[in-house]
DNA sequence: CTGCCTGCAAACGATTTGCACCAGC
DNA sequence: GCTGGTGCAAATCGTTTGCAGGCAG
């Protein structure tokens, strides 16, 4: 929104043009939009969600194309899978270091850009031979609407049925 | 294995008695079973995987009873859902703190124990109103395996694929 | 031209659901 | 006996694949 986001924006995109003519992949309306909608949302959105939103822009396209796009986007590294508990693939145009809020009551999952975390020193980083690259913080809790139903009602945990 | 690792299935054998008995709901076999299939194993099993270890002890379960009693579990709290990022539901019976090893090459997920990390300053609580109850850190990078395949071949990134 | 990308329809695999029956309490 | 669990088969849902064009380089 802010010209901040909106440079963000720009530079995935230039990075993903850039990444097409070395690869000599042909760059795509299709593929171009499917970033944008990617890029567009705050939160981490399913295949499907996306699917919906690039074809409020190219109402033509199929959904399998959306799905070969995201793939193609993950593997160019341009954009994250984000692991959610329940089965549907999401994904996440937020490529930096960053942090997790996970609500155990939605399952909801948002950002966390707080970075005093960082500090954390990247420990035993040789242990069992695995190289660590990265790493990010996941913090369980309730979020504000989840801690209210959860003081009204202390019984039933709302079930982990997927949203839709 | 050992008495600890024994001790500590106990543990969880009771807690699920005690808490069949508290919300009145019978304690069958096959759920027992169940439960301590995903006791019985280190990593995160499958749904399927979990399937066929309860099936080498009850052969005629079904498929959809294994299902339903792991669901079950996840909502007495009793086995976790484990988020990898395949599209199949995965399972843990250690509900403990801890963190996990996140190898970007395989998307295979190891627990780790090493909690000289625990002392962790748990911030920023009530950012957003968010409640945080727990963290746990993901660290992301390359198995043993997968390093010794990326040093060979700098390329390809071996896709997403399943590992089936 | 060549190769990757697209769209469609069909296939697929994991999970869920409806229903009749059976088992704990 | 009532309630919830089980097993089976069918349905569902997200995702993938095969194939025939189409388009970018």
């Amino acid at each position: 929104m802010d010209s901040k986001t909106s440079t963000f924006k720009q530079q995935k995109i230039a990075q993903f043009e850039e990444l097409c003519r070395q690869q000599r992949l042909p760059k795509t309306i299709q593929r171009r939009v499917i970033l944008e909608a990617v890029l567009d949302r705050e939160d981490h959105p399913t295949a499907d969600q996306l699917f919906e939103d690039v074809r409020n822009r190219i109402p033509g396209v199929s959904r399998t194309t959306v799905y070969r796009g995201l793939e193609a986007l993950v593997q160019l590294g341009i954009v994250r899978r984000a692991n959610h508990s329940d089965a549907v693939a999401r994904f996440d145009g937020n490529t930096d270091h960053h942090h997790h809020l996970v609500c155990l009551g939605c399952d909801r999952v948002t950002d966390l850009d707080d970075l005093k975390l960082d500090p954390i020193k990247l420990p035993d980083g040789r242990r069992r031979g695995f190289e660590i690259a990265d790493f990010s913080i996941h913090f369980e809790g309730y979020c504000p609407e989840c801690r209210r139903k959860k003081s009204k009602a202390l019984s039933p945990r709302a079930g982990l049925r997927r949203e839709k």
